[in-house]
DNA sequence: CGACACTTTGACTGTAGTCAATGTAAGTGG
DNA sequence: CCACTTACATTGACTACAGTCAAAGTGTCG
């Protein structure tokens, strides 16, 4: 590799609008070279798999974009999603090869991917980035363990709250216009409503009923199938009997 | 301190049942011999709370015996167990000192404590034991991630036998003069049926009737409240609805 | 326009929850 | 030693929340 490419790919990743978010927000410019050689861009269309739980993970990836669903299933055919993940999570299992679950793109995905060996020698070489991965790690613990909760104790209509609630927290607030108006929030739906319902252990039916009760009662506006705007936070977050601790 | 105490609080952990399993075991002897002088142990009574999400953590533990809960609430008092901590598992979160939820004994415990800022301290000086604590934290991430399943999608009675499953590839199994059918086990169960409902987001009622229901089917044998017999381990599995991966 | 995927709505059902009574076993004190 | 208390578990009758099955509605794309 001459020096000219070294410094464009290295360019590359300086620039990444993620670069200060993701794990890589762990290295150093030096280190950042390093990783910067063997990363790859890559596309994922909506409902393609990304990881499978039948092979071995060959690559790691930061979620530059989009959302990603992982999932398990039962024999029958019952599925449950066990995760989302949204820009800047990182994606792949360090150590073991064996992925325990299904990782699939909710909605366009672009992922800046690392093949397995390379990054592996890269996590030796670079203690800071072990590091920064536990920590990702702990907080995926927390946000399964907040779910757990969701899934075992709450109703359908705190389900769905919830749902809304932790959607929220997570992607773009839309609704510019009443940006002064703290409580006030709009946004784009990742999820069809299938995948909202294998999220919260319900089914397609309860999901959209639910959404219909919300709507009537005032707490929230269904723009469209995938755009929903919460007058009223507050109100919304009363229905999803939320305990002290916010959703991840 | 001298060295003679010096060397009998190295023996100490030298001769610790658990020396190899728990997180130690990433340790060398020198290291070792750091550790062993911060350690204390301790022993908590079933009902006693061991960390409380409503103070910061000061300490990190070994569980060197017995069986703890750790769990999450909501406003109205509904509870979730969100995972079941058996020895040689490590208690106590890195990094951050919010725990976010609720520890308690839900049999005898006995601790092997470090506190914190002695612990932290070793975490720096020792990178193994911050690898060995990302490995057990992998592992607790699968654990609540199989556990969603089986909050979200499983029946009362998959989810009653996926427990008893769970459980007694967990703890020690008594049922001796069968040892060498493997398919035949006998275990105590850790936990009251209280806790039992609170593990698999059920009530106190339907764990009972799915336990005898398992009875009457001869699927297991109820020897009293908290010991239970598996004739054919295959056949519970069955009642699971297992998918390929096993409950860690 | 029609095909298709996704969503909503309605009628009915069934699983697990609720409320209440009874059963069981261990521990306490007269 | 036996009544009594207490904590935990089981069983029964009834209810309700979410699931199932079916039909109609909506929006997008070729």
């Amino acid at each position: 590799m001459t020096v000219a490419q070294n410094i464009a790919m290295h360019q590359r990743c300086d620039h990444c609008a993620i670069r200060h978010k993701a794990v890589c927000g762990a290295l150093s410019d030096e280190e950042l070279a390093g990783i910067s050689k063997i990363a790859r861009q890559r596309h994922i269309k909506p409902g393609q798999t990304i990881l499978s739980d039948e092979e071995d993970a060959e690559f790691f990836a930061n979620i530059v974009a989009g959302t990603v669903k992982l999932s398990k299933t039962l024999a029958d055919g019952r599925q449950q999603i066990v995760g989302l993940q949204f820009s800047p999570d990182f994606l792949g299992r360090a150590f073991g090869a064996e992925n325990p679950f299904f990782a699939e793109a909710a909605t366009n995905v672009e992922l800046c991917c690392f093949p397995r060996d390379g990054f592996e020698r890269l996590l030796k070489e670079y203690p800071g980035l072990e590091h920064r991965l536990f920590k990702h790690t702990l907080s995926e613990l927390d946000a399964a363990r907040e779910w757990m909760l969701l899934l075992g104790r709450k109703t359908a209509e705190e389900k769905v709250a919830s749902f809304l609630l932790m959607i929220a927290s997570r992607v773009p607030n839309i609704g510019c216009k009443h940006s002064d108006e703290l409580n006030f929030v709009t946004f784009e739906l990742p999820l069809t409503r299938a995948d909202i319902a294998d999220y919260l252990g319900l089914t397609i039916e309860t999901v959209s009923r639910q959404f219909t009760r919300l709507r009537t009662q005032g707490v929230i506006d269904i723009v469209n199938k995938r755009e929903i705007s919460v007058p009223d936070v507050d109100a919304l977050a009363e229905r999803a009997d939320q305990d002290s601790s916010p959703l991840i």
